[in-house]
DNA sequence: TTGCTTTATCGTAATATTGCAATATAATAA
DNA sequence: TTATTATATTGCAATATTACGATAAAGCAA
């Protein structure tokens, strides 16, 4: 039990679930609207801007790289933390068109 | 631990992750786009079309009803599970305002 | 009334998520 | 080389989520 039945979904399903579960969390948000206001893409103040720990920091950037979010260059000292505008403009079709099907109501 | 620190974050971050964790599961997002095409708002197919157990769909259900986002008439024999269009207006604006405040790009 | 159908709730087990201290790693600075 | 700085990883505790069997509740049918 406890685990998610995901193959009783179609993939068009899992995976804006999948998209929407890093959305559901108010420091990754933040994250995302952070990194996407900055002119420079040399980032982690987010330790100090958010105000939680570095590793939980750490984690959350990592839940959003995991989904494609995340460019640039992600090694040494200069890491960079960009928006991937090309995935970032995929999931907002998604949710888009998830949103637009409602066209009936009966109530 | 193990509690998200919402007091860290805005109303307008808190309330979005909020309603992407009810997107955050195919279940969730299978039951929304089942009874957006229903013509009738008969339904409660929704055990038999879904493949989960009756308890587990009426607990999902009761998220969606917690952000919102059903309508209609919950007592009784005829039950009418429709969507809020209203709600679901006001989230899909949400979710827009979100997804096209990304415009620049660093790397 | 009794039985049937439909949905909700309770209780519980399995698993996932959140958060952080401690530690590791990797690059730069001195 | 030895700091220093920035980020990642590990390990663990607290809490949340997912799922379902058993049971309750609420209406209708006979």
């Amino acid at each position: 039990m406890g685990t998610t039945k995901s193959e009783l979904f179609t993939a068009r399903h899992n995976e804006l679930a999948k998209a929407a579960k890093v959305l559901a969390h108010p420091a990754r948000v933040s994250i995302l609207e952070y990194i996407s206001k900055q002119d420079a893409c040399i980032c982690n103040d987010l330790v100090d801007v958010i105000g939680l720990s570095q590793p939980t920091i750490s984690q959350h950037l990592n839940e959003i790289k995991k989904i494609g979010l995340l460019q640039g260059n992600f090694e040494g000292k200069n890491l960079c933390y960009c928006i991937d505008r090309e995935r970032w403009q995929e999931l907002q079709e998604s949710f888009q068109s998830f949103f637009n099907q409602i066209t009936q109501n009966c109530c």
